[in-house]
DNA sequence: GCCAACGTTGGC
DNA sequence: GCCAACGTTGGC
């Protein structure tokens, strides 16, 4: 099992857009190789951090594969898939960038040194640190 | 609103 | 295949 986490501004398309859909929603939008080669990778009920971008700049639940990567029906361009998320459940807390910055043990996130992925592995260490700092099981 | 960092595009 | 130009992301 693999861990994730897929940003997102909440203003497009928010956690609590996720969680009142209820149903699988396609991750579609994404236009950047690495990003997309990560979504090719992932499986069914795979899980992944869902982080507000811009507003909020935190972490505020998690959320499951629900679809194998497919293509993004937003474009023609065949090169670009994505993958279907549903929402798992919400953060108690959510656990924001400053609080991860300065966290010693989360220092080697992609979040805190490449800020532009939008689709990004997390390791299980990571994982846990943050499920515990949100206030949620692993 | 600014701007640095980064990724993609496209000419050569 | 290189690299300059350009566009976009996202923190501040």
């Amino acid at each position: 099992m693999a861990y994730w986490l897929i940003k997102s501004e909440p203003d497009v398309w928010s956690f609590q857009d996720q969680v009142d859909k209820g149903a699988p929603e396609e991750w579609h939008g994404v236009r950047n190789y690495a990003a997309r080669n990560h979504m090719r990778a992932m499986k069914v009920g795979e899980k992944a951090f869902f982080y507000h971008s811009n507003q909020g700049k935190e972490i505020v639940g998690i959320a499951k594969v629900a679809a194998l990567v497919h293509p993004d029906s937003t474009t023609d361009d065949p090169r670009w898939e994505c993958v279907d998320f549903i929402a798992d459940k919400p953060f108690k807390r959510p656990v924001t960038l400053e609080e991860i910055k300065v966290h010693p043990n989360l220092q080697d996130m992609i979040l805190v040194n490449n800020s532009r992925l939008s689709v990004q592995p997390v390791t299980e260490r990571e994982w846990k640190i943050i499920c515990e700092l949100g206030g949620v099981k692993p």
